[in-house]
DNA sequence: ATATTCCCCTGGAAGC
DNA sequence: TGCTTCCAGGGGAATA
């Protein structure tokens, strides 16, 4: 569910609602991706002041006072909720973390592949198994068409796979993978080591402005993502091609095809994407 | 080493 | 009204 347009949107409403607040208990009621320990957790968090969330790749880091922290994922059906704490978890909450000045901090996830790690360094360091070993922000300075062609030329393997392993790229996911190929004019099946610079060019701008455009529509909502304030992301109303199959393409009226690419549902005009 | 396939889990929509 | 099948914004382990 969440890419990086949705991360970014919760990020940024968790630093608004949360940041300064002081964890006074946590209450874990199932597991994640992982198996939380409820004591472990509740020692981990208890009495820590929360300085800031801030975005790496699809997962919030969440930084305490002693330098210490949280690594957030939200799987395919991870949300939150900020509310008043009437001391009684709701429907697929999984874990709560109850505020000093008597919020609760709910974290929801239906389908459980969201994940939660304690750190005992501070989560920017990216020093933690789950950060070490990502590919750069494509909206950073590492990013550019040089650095995609380079990547793309070790691989054979399709360019929609490549675009979507965060070892070498991080953020985009499903929706904004066939989204950006179509917009780039690049067929996703076209096999990576097969782009020219001039098509990456192509490409680097495809990915930045889709997601930058996401984030200004607060992402997209097709059925489970919220924003922290329960709010849905309007990018939806500007997809192309995802989830279209079998409607005419925006540019040539050649109808949308869908093709199943390592296990996920892909989306793509077989006329003008080349 | 690299590239697909399977699997984790729950629920909604579509098909019969 | 059921019951079955398919599908879903992710990612890690098992398998070729």
């Amino acid at each position: 569910m969440p890419e990086l347009p949705e991360v970014e949107t919760i990020t940024n409403s968790l630093n608004e609602l949360l940041s300064g607040a002081e964890i006074s208990e946590v209450h874990v009621y199932d597991r994640l991706r992982n198996v939380i320990d409820e004591a472990e957790l509740r020692r981990h968090c208890a009495g820590q002041k929360i300085c800031r969330f801030s975005r790496r790749a699809k997962f919030i880091r969440a930084v305490f006072g002693n330098a210490t922290g949280l690594i957030l994922h939200l799987g395919m059906t991870g949300s939150f909720s900020v509310t008043p704490d009437d001391g009684i978890p709701q429907r697929h909450e999984r874990i709560a973390w109850t505020l000093r000045d008597g919020r609760r901090w709910r974290f929801f996830d239906i389908r459980k592949f969201g994940a939660l790690f304690c750190t005992d360094h501070n989560p920017e360091l990216d020093l933690h198994p789950a950060l070490r070993d990502l590919g750069p922000e494509p909206l950073g300075d590492k990013f550019t068409p040089k650095y995609l062609q380079q990547i793309l030329a070790k691989h054979n393997s399709p360019v929609k796979n490549l675009i979507l392993d965060q070892h070498l790229l991080v953020g985009v996911g499903n929706i904004y993978a066939s989204e950006a190929l179509f917009k780039a004019g690049i067929s996703p099946l076209r096999p990576g080591d097969s782009l020219s610079l001039a098509d990456c060019r192509t490409l680097h701008q495809a990915i930045r402005e889709i997601l930058a455009a996401s984030i200004r529509a607060g992402g997209t909502t097709i059925s489970d993502y919220r924003d922290v304030d329960g709010s849905r992301g309007k990018f939806v109303n500007q997809l192309q091609v995802y989830g279209r199959t079998g409607e005419p393409c925006p540019k040539c009226h050649t109808p949308v095809v869908r093709k199943v690419m390592a296990g996920r549902s892909t989306f793509y005009c077989p006329n003008c994407q080349k």
